[in-house]
DNA sequence: CCGTAATATGAGGCTATCCTCAGGTTCGTC
DNA sequence: GACGAACCTGAGGATAGCCTCATATTACGG
């Protein structure tokens, strides 16, 4: 077990500290970035920062407390960047709109997909991500409302099911097949998936659109 | 850098060794299933086993050779059960056999959700995904080419839209919201999507439905 | 320019965990 | 029942990496 530290942490008061401290979050998403999980080791950001170990800890209590705040930072800054996205959007977004912010979404995902990959993979970070993705829900489900012909449907799921099958997607293809990632086939695929989905069944009421029994006892 | 040992892995030919190595992988299993991946110790895996240390690397060059044989079976299991839900369904799914279908595969993803996200977080294990998915797309593709209405277009980029959406939603579901893992409406609006969008656009040959610039230079 | 607080240093203590190895036990066969 | 092969044992060597702490340096107000 590591040894448990309170909260030795000391707040930076100097700008001099300050900048220290931005040096240390960014050696870390470097190493994170270009090199793995693996090699994220303190001593090694701390070099890379061009800062003694013993500095790195005034300032972060342990190592997991610095992988927190750089999660923090990063999805705080995709939220921003999404839901900025989400506001330019016109009142009737069409087809091209959805596939223009798709773009957008994609390259957000394209931005740094090691380091994202390793902090999504904290133990902390779970609860960012689901708070990240309820935010980004709720700002879509905002912008559903506006859809006359979505009414009376749950607004909520559809929100859900869209970010989440299009960061699937996403996240799939930039881990997975990053040469991909550029292919406009993919956003135009991702288009359809979208519009096709908001328009089906549009106009009608929830009524159960296709009952199924759970199988298996 | 955990030592590297060469192909010192005993093959087991009496039928005690063939089931201890079982009760090691299992073992593995549990634990992973239910301590998550810090506990996943080779000391820890090997006392839950009722084996000796030694015996464990009698069978496993290393720590990772062990993991990666869990993750090969387990993805093989699953790509197997997978494909075998594509083989029941008949020439026209409708919109009711592609919701039953929906459930298969939410199952599939409820089953130890814990152990799933532990593998797929292995360095090893992203070549098998990609194989996996690559012979799950290809199943879908062969089921999708059954369908007239989809003449013309891509269906290998359909599948793999398919595939990583509805991988996504049940993936991020039963990771991040396990209670609502069991939520009909959920595998209604799954539907939805998956018939929405094989309905949209349907027909129409492949030549630019919406087309985009990459924003941003 | 002096005192004090803030900041920085880095050798090394310490722990967790991987994996080895020298030797014991069980199995199959003649 | 004897012999070799397969199998098992577990104390501990080796190491990677977290984090401490005693000490040094820098900033800043008076």
């Amino acid at each position: 077990m590591p040894q448990k530290t309170e909260n030795r942490r000391r707040k930076p008061l100097q700008s001099r500290s300050r900048q220290t401290v931005e040096a240390i979050l960014e050696a870390a998403a470097q190493i994170l970035e270009s090199h793995g999980p693996e090699q994220g080791n303190t001593n090694r950001i701390a070099q890379r920062a061009g800062v003694s170990i013993g500095t790195l800890y005034q300032y972060f209590p342990n190592k997991e407390a610095l992988y927190a705040e750089l999660a923090r930072r990063f999805i705080d800054a995709q939220s921003a960047e999404t839901e900025r996205a989400f506001a330019t959007l016109p009142l009737r977004p069409t087809p091209e709109l959805v596939a223009h912010f798709m773009v957008t979404l994609s390259q957000l995902d394209t931005l740094s997909p090691r380091l994202q990959r390793t902090l999504f993979e904290l133990p902390g970070s779970q609860a960012l991500m689901v708070a990240a993705n309820a935010r980004l829900e709720a700002a879509l489900v905002k912008v559903l409302a506006r859809e006359p012909d979505l009414e009376g449907r749950d607004l909520e799921m559809i929100a859900r099911v869209l970010v989440r099958a299009v960061d699937g997607v996403l996240r799939d293809t930039t881990l997975r097949e990053p040469e991909r990632a550029d292919d406009p086939r993919l956003w135009q695929e991702l288009t359809r998936l979208v519009v096709g989905y908001l328009e089906a069944g549009a106009g009608q009421p929830p009524d159960e659109p296709g009952r199924v029994d759970p199988p298996g006892g």
